[in-house]
DNA sequence: TTGAAAGCGCTAACAG
DNA sequence: CTGTTAGCGCTTTCAA
């Protein structure tokens, strides 16, 4: 037989079906050597309890579902596991989708998700409309990652950019550099929040008595040589984090013999290449955010809207090193 | 009403359960006028059908699980593009699961999906034996990529690596290369997948007229200048996709001007850094696969052991150029 | 402790 | 076309 149920194991034990029952949810009100029966029965039957089946009898599922903004960003697969190790302490069950960035399919993403009536759900980096997420609220809990609105149902789990930035540039100032440039290194998209950046960036250096100097996207590769040129660089908005390293390269500077490098966020390949980063831990949103999901769920709370910060993290890699002639 | 029901919606739109099922399931039989109002009665509730409730009573529960082997490896996004486009066009729901890599986390991920019994399974890149993917091919059909097992109910999509390198190898050769070095890029793991690569290297250049030439990891830089120097390199293992094109830079050579090179695999950085790669098509693994065991569960045949095999493709990026000399 | 009975929300024949 | 009648596999009172 395929699918074993309840019953078949019943019978094979020679007790009732609700014994059973009990003794698949490990309760205590069983004699052991029923018991013993039971699981042996269940054992030799392969017997799974069939999920769907005991989610419309109890009214709950035991499924937390998860959107996860774009799997081919890698701080996804970060957050992911977050998630993943807080859901293990608590022995829920974790059901992924992803609309691939595209909010259309993100949004078809999210209601399949809520028509399996999971305890909650966790959206990391939803590119939804705010109001598409509050409706899903009322669905069950949700808390979000990586992205703030103004709600009181939602939990909201975010890292403070600005206070990457600022890290930032403090670590490059620890290190012995004072000319610290700003590197615009992406394209266009993002504008906004990259104008939030660069403030944060002025706000730094003028806070550590220096001179901010941001280089936007289009100019000319500018003086990276001579006296007043720059001993180190914080690029903004490198989607690959090996955009900026290359145009370092291109204008002939050694990293981080000429200048040390720190970008700003978790690109792809940044790791890969050895690029110094500041970012918020995206492992820790993730726990962060299912840690708060789970309590509410427990406590059986509707009143969500709890917001977390996240404080940011200096991943120091290859690209950074004191200024040259301070060592040596 | 939280979660409105069929029943609320029939009365809502004063008429019997039934019908309002036929209604959501879009069925022909059901006339106009009726139609909308149990429509409109469903929008105005907010009613999403229950999943699970449906599964019960159907039998079928619409959902194909997805196995995704690590979510850090971006070869399984790409998979995954592949897989959720096939889906997408069938309109079954995709649920996704990953181990993370680790074998227990992954089996748990299995079982966990199974409990929900999907349709239907798809394991890409599977790390758990293959007696737990019969098991599993017991509960459902499955389909693997990636991986080939001895099986005759498990469909099975791979990719032909040892293809790969003979492109690769054909690719630069028609380029003008003569001399194609082989580089084994990364550290001892995958050693007998690797051997096999190393083989067909060998053939492809002993078909091509040409003198094969292997240079092991350990091996110090070799002579990488002078007259019998290689114009192109092939390299094997590289996990970041970066290794070897940094290796060529240590070695003081630029790239594509003194060599060529050509990665073999998928590896994260490899598209970012502008490296050339021969590997087979992840997206289409994820689509072939997706789209066979739709097949087999449309046709509700139990017997799958479909083997398809996915020819390599090589995608020409930054890395790649005619030897020195050849051109201007 | 154990068993019987009543649903959870939905589908699937089957009669009208 | 429409309504009625059984369940799907499980949990949960409620008695025994």
């Amino acid at each position: 037989m395929s699918h074993p149920t309840l019953e078949d194991v019943a019978a094979r034990a020679g007790v009732s079906r609700a014994l059973v029952s009990l003794v698949m949810r490990g309760s205590p009100k069983v004699g052991k050597e029923r018991r013993e029966a039971v699981l042996k029965a269940a054992r030799e039957l392969g017997y799974r309890p069939n999920v769907m089946a005991r989610g419309l009898a109890a009214g709950r599922t035991g499924i937390v579902g998860v959107l996860l903004g774009d799997l081919h960003e890698p701080v996804y697969a970060a957050i992911h596991d977050g998630l993943a190790a807080a859901a293990a302490r608590r022995s829920v069950r974790v059901l992924l989708t992803t609309g691939g960035g595209r909010p259309a399919r993100e949004r078809a993403a999210v209601e399949q998700l809520l028509d399996l009536r999971p305890d909650g759900m966790v959206l990391a980096g939803p590119r939804i409309a705010a109001a598409e997420i509050e409706r899903a609220a009322a669905g069950c809990p949700v808390a979000v990652v990586g992205r703030s609105l103004r709600s009181d149902r939602v939990d909201q789990v975010t890292g403070d950019d600005a206070a990457a930035v600022e890290r930032a540039v403090a670590r490059l100032v620890a290190l012995g550099h004072r000319r610290v440039a700003c590197l615009d290194a992406g394209p266009g998209s993002g504008r906004p929040a990259r104008d939030a950046l660069e403030r944060a960036y002025r706000a730094a250096m003028e806070a550590a008595g220096l001179a901010p100097a941001v280089r936007p996207p289009g100019e000319p590769a500018g003086p990276w040589h001579g006296p007043g040129a720059p001993t180190a660089v914080l690029a903004l908005g490198d989607s690959t984090g090996t955009a900026a390293l290359a145009a370092l390269y291109r204008a002939g500077l050694s990293v981080p013999g000429d200048v040390s490098l720190i970008v700003h966020g978790d690109p792809p390949g940044a790791a890969a290449a050895g690029v110094t980063t500041a970012a918020p831990p995206p492992r820790e949103l993730g726990g962060l955010a299912m840690g708060a999901l789970l309590d509410r769920i427990d406590a059986g709370t509707t009143a969500g809207g709890r917001r977390i910060t996240v404080p940011p993290v200096v991943t120091e890699r290859a690209t950074t090193a004191p200024p040259r002639g301070t060592r040596g």
